[in-house]
DNA sequence: ATGGTTGCGTGGCAA
């Protein structure tokens, strides 16, 4: 079973660049990210002709996350539990950037998309609640250990795990993203028994998932490796695999972010 | 050099 997580950047914009990856690639699950779009407004038909099936978590504007899938997609839970001042106005679990659901295809896989937060500017509000969000993941990621499936739970984690993992680390070093916190609350989650799928099958620098649409980023290979798949140990004893595909990236009107790879079982 | 690019949705924000 190969699975993979694409932050599109706007599905409607890039409805054309899904469906051919959905056709070329094939995975077997799609775990998506920043929809920018209502649930209703997302063109379901660029999966339903390809021979997925799709629950998404959209919002108008920003966010929104999906499992797209070849089999059937199964007790789908939306949104992160443990939001504080859930249903106020304004409050954390406004903001739709987790979904989750069971697949059994040729092996059986509880899968997660998400979009963390990205937390810039950093120090202040949205640092904060970025930092919230990862402990709530961190929260939810000890219940799924529990209950030793084979877990996957893959996205733009906005998380720049080690100094290997960027371009220039001394220019990030305030960031958000590589903030000495936000590395300390990533490894927090792998601690308690998850592992980070290509690091276990890469170690090696210069492997990105995101560039930056400006200063020609991409050519100068200038990127950030953000896009992860976490596994449980059940489902790190099924890896077979683990890869960037880059070739989207390339293409005309490209997201800024590239498909993340892994394969389970055989 | 306070620039540069893109999406959403028509303001200016988020990234």
């Amino acid at each position: 079973m190969r699975i993979a997580t694409f932050n599109v950047n706007g599905i409607k914009a890039r409805a054309q660049i899904v469906a051919d990856w959905l056709r070329d690639s094939a995975p077997d699950i799609a775990l998506l990210q920043e929809l920018k779009s209502v649930d209703e407004a997302v063109p379901r038909e660029v999966f339903e002709d390809a021979g997925y099936n799709l629950q998404t978590h959209g919002q108008k504007g920003f966010n929104g996350v999906a499992i797209a899938a070849k089999h059937p997609i199964e007790d789908v839970r939306r949104g992160l539990p443990g939001a504080e001042g859930a249903g106020r106005e304004g409050a954390d679990d406004e903001e739709a950037r987790w979904i989750e659901a069971t697949v059994v295809g040729d092996v059986a896989v509880r899968v997660c998309a998400l979009y963390l937060p990205n937390g810039n500017p950093a120090p202040g509000p949205k640092y904060d609640y970025k930092l919230r969000w990862m402990e709530r993941m961190r929260l939810r990621a000890d219940e799924l250990l529990s209950t030793e499936e084979a877990v996957v739970m893959g996205g733009d984690y906005n998380v720049i795990p080690q100094r290997i993992d960027v371009a220039r680390p001394e220019v990030m070093e305030d960031d958000a993203l590589f903030r000495p916190e936000t590395r300390e609350a990533f490894r927090r989650i792998e601690n308690m028994g998850y592992f980070d799928a290509f690091r276990l099958r890469e170690p090696g620098p210069g492997h990105y998932s995101y560039w930056d649409y400006q200063r020609g980023a991409f050519d100068r290979n200038e990127g950030l490796r953000i896009d992860h798949h976490l596994l449980s140990p059940q489902a790190a004893d099924l890896l077979a695999g683990a890869w960037i595909e880059t070739a989207p990236r390339a293409k005309a009107k490209p997201s800024d972010h590239t498909p993340v790879w892994i394969e389970l079982g055989a």
